[in-house]
RNA sequence: GGAGGGGUUCCCGAGCGGUCAAAGGGAUCAGACUGUAAAUCUGACGGCUCAGCCUUCGUAGGUUCGAAUCCUACCCCCUCCA
């Protein structure tokens, strides 16, 4: 499947200004937004995830937030596909699509697409959860090893979510991880991206600190709390409970550590977060814009980038 | 004023004559990344003309073949007594 038509998609570190300047791209051309986020697909994390807030949403259609309940695991393989679907949509009603986003994965699977592999099995991964429970994730490794040493030799004896997704797909599909691999990705997206980054790191992780420090105001715990009480069936080990600050509020309430280790813990995962989002931007090809202190509206030349990708070249 | 405890590499913190540029953790930096990806892992981390050399363990001396480790003096910090 190939979009003749402009797709546009920006991407960059948390905290940047990414919803700003989507935003202001909407003064000037008929766009619809569809966010790449791994979390803003939840319902109900709103805070915490810095959501764009109703008020933004009316002034443009937004696409892939709140199509999930927390207590659902959701993926990229869902997500791709809801996408390209949205897409087509979206251009029926001659309007473009521009794609906005921090979940680099995410960005790399629509554009790169991805190999036909069996989604999740629950029962698989709780069997092999338990069995690396006894004897520990080197001694799954090593099976791994003998059964796809290719694979084994990509991942780290410790890197628990790899091998077990190795193994399962080995023992779902009977052929070795490495080789299912090999399928043809079933889609990919031709699309222009434009990528920001900050001018200065430590300006950025300072403002990342002193907007979590926002979110506790505006009642994130409360969130939190209001999250357990509203959907039951919400572990802690949920995805959703996993993002950045939602993981360290739950072992917060459940009394596993302190508030004030909380907050460093939450600032320090932000500050995590953003420095792998710029280890994967520099491998995604894009056209770079920095960002300083006066923050995205003063970056014009962005805005007159992608303001000209916006035109239809199909026509 | 008296009695103890302590000052270690960016931070916390081990070391208590050689195997110490100094455990471990954190921060930071770099990297990997195909259905958990706001996840999960890996590496670097005093300096250099880098299989060697130089500078570090409060400060200044001393003992020793050899000290972050022992001794002396001094400067800070903490606890207790006054």
């Amino acid at each position: 499947m190939q979009h003749s038509q402009p797709i546009l998609t920006l991407i960059g570190p948390t905290g940047l200004g990414k919803t700003q300047c989507s935003l202001l791209l909407a003064q000037h051309q008929k766009i619809e937004l569809i966010s790449i986020d791994s979390m803003l697909v939840y319902q109900g994390l709103d805070i915490g995830t810095a959501k764009p807030t109703l008020v933004e949403q009316k002034i443009v259609p937004h696409h892939m937030l709140d199509i999930c309940s927390p207590e659902v695991d959701y993926s990229v393989a869902p997500y791709c596909q809801t996408v390209h679907a949205v897409i087509q949509a979206i251009q029926q009603r001659g309007r473009i699509p521009v794609l906005v986003g921090g979940s680099m994965m995410y960005v790399w699977a629509l554009f790169n697409g991805l190999s036909a592999l069996p989604s999740r099995d629950l029962a698989c991964r709780a069997e092999i959860e338990q069995q690396a429970e006894r004897e520990g994730w080197p001694k799954l490794w090593a099976k791994l090893k003998s059964l796809d040493a290719q694979s084994a030799d990509q991942i780290s004896p410790h890197d628990r979510q790899r091998i077990g997704r190795a193994l399962e797909v080995i023992h779902q599909t009977g052929q070795p991880y490495s080789e299912a691999l090999q399928s043809k990705p079933a889609y990919q997206l031709a699309m222009s991206i434009v990528s920001i980054w900050p001018e200065d790191r430590a300006l950025l992780y300072q403002k990342l600190n002193q907007r979590f420090e926002e979110m506790l105001d505006r009642g994130l715990v409360k969130e939190v709390e209001g999250l357990y009480a509203r959907y039951k069936g919400l572990a802690r080990q949920a995805v959703a409970m996993r993002g950045v600050g939602y993981r360290q509020i739950s072992d917060y309430l459940a009394g596993d550590i302190a508030y004030e280790v909380m907050r460093v813990k939450a600032k320090q995962a932000t500050r995590h977060l953003a420095k792998r989002q710029l280890t994967w931007m520099r491998r995604i090809n894009s056209q770079r814009f920095r960002v300083g202190q006066a923050g995205i509206l003063a970056t014009s030349p962005l805005i007159a980038w992608c303001v000209d990708r916006l035109k239809d070249r199909s026509k």
